[in-house]
DNA sequence: AAAAGCAATTTTGGATACAAAATACTACTT
DNA sequence: AAGTAGTATTTTGTATCCAAAATTGCTTTT
């Protein structure tokens, strides 16, 4: 399948208490990063319910999950509005992701198997031919694959909610040319130092990933 | 007052829907911290319900947001436990702890102002002289008052989160003697290199601080 | 006509009630 | 006596209902 389905499940970084809940969270972070409910617009508890057929109680444990992956800004007994996005939210990311993907490619390197190697190679190997859309999934399961061998849990979670997060700003800002390019020589080379099993490498090369695709998303924001 | 109590809101690293709700979380944050309900305990609504004389609905939103700072474990249509601790999770804890307070120093020096230095500074004091129960607590403040200006809500919120999780681990664990004379010179060690706007010097002392602390209390574990 | 105060409406937080899932217990089989 | 299957109980998830807070709109005043 070339533009991959994911399942109700793919983007819940915390457990959900329900596969109906996490129907609901799943379609509304959907909505927010296409930016089809747009930045600062109000949700209505009501509205959601209705929408979704159910009542007003699973959408509030939706939009609390939708407020710890920091996708909704809920104040006490106020409407929740759409988190608005900013140079200065896209940094906290980026910052945020070099540091802790760093650690997680380093933890990790120790336990990964051949195998785990091989299934990121893959990956790798599907995200070299597909279009935009679909990179942002592709990319970020790339990354949590290397990662997930790490067993920190808190750390993956963590790591998991700034993927999702950053997929926001891949939908809004459009990658500059040659970036993409380099984005596939650069996982090569990250596959590489995984197979020499060398730590230093790998995070070297993440390092350099992160801090230049970063740098250069932000000369979009100039526009 | 030598032993600070805390506003209901101090624990709340994310937003709370409401006073109520977040004296709860408070609440039960001690409880878990202190080890007064156990790891692995079952946590059962209705008598958490009974206990603090609400209904089901507000303990199921603090249940919600001791799950997004890690303190309980929640499966759907299963009780929910308290978290476990173990070395693996300390060591997730400070890992990511040295990693993003780094980042925060880094980031909140450039806007660090004389009086936020002094304000820490004055936090330090306290601490020299503390009981071992309340160190936490003001170690806690310290290192967010160095941290704040950084204007990283995503960053401040998730060191938030790891300093309320590493709270356990001071409860359980003993601190080595010398620890805490060790610490002290590292806070002082700390302002003077934030005096001086050296972002290199804080960041390295940063690093050393909470490396070393890491190792100390990963001793412990060992008895 | 603009601003401020007040009332009506909307919207959220919490309580109660019900349905579905999980757990515990019992009785039965081997 | 140990294990298993089936039932009873407990516990969670969802719906409905009520109260409190916030927002909106209008009226009144200057």
């Amino acid at each position: 399948m070339k533009a991959p389905v994911r399942s109700s499940d793919a983007f819940a970084p915390v457990k959900i208490s329900s596969a109906q809940v996490a129907d609901i969270v799943t379609e509304l972070r959907n909505d927010i990063v296409t930016g089809e409910i747009a930045p600062g617009a109000p949700l209505g508890q009501e509205a959601l319910a209705e929408r979704f057929g159910v009542s007003r109680m699973p959408i509030r444990e939706a939009i609390r999950h939708l407020e710890t992956m920091g996708f909704v800004n809920v104040e006490s007994n106020k409407r929740t509005h759409v988190a608005e996005t900013s140079l200065n939210d896209f940094r906290d990311i980026y910052d945020m992701r070099l540091a802790l993907e760093c650690v997680a490619i380093r933890s990790a390197m120790a336990h990964l198997t051949n195998a785990q190697i091989e299934a990121a190679e893959r990956i790798q190997q599907d995200i070299a031919g597909t279009d935009p859309l679909s990179f942002g999934q592709l990319n970020h399961a790339f990354h949590m694959t290397l990662y997930r061998p790490c067993n920190r849990p808190r750390l993956l979670s963590q790591v998991d909610i700034l993927f999702n997060a950053a997929d926001r700003y891949l939908c809004i800002l459009k990658a500059p040319s040659g970036m993409r390019a380099k984005s596939d020589a650069e996982h090569v080379e990250l596959i590489e130092a995984c197979r020499k099993r060398d730590s230093a490498a790998a995070e070297a090369c993440l390092r350099r990933h992160i801090g230049d695709a970063a740098a250069l998303f932000e000369e979009q924001f100039a526009e």
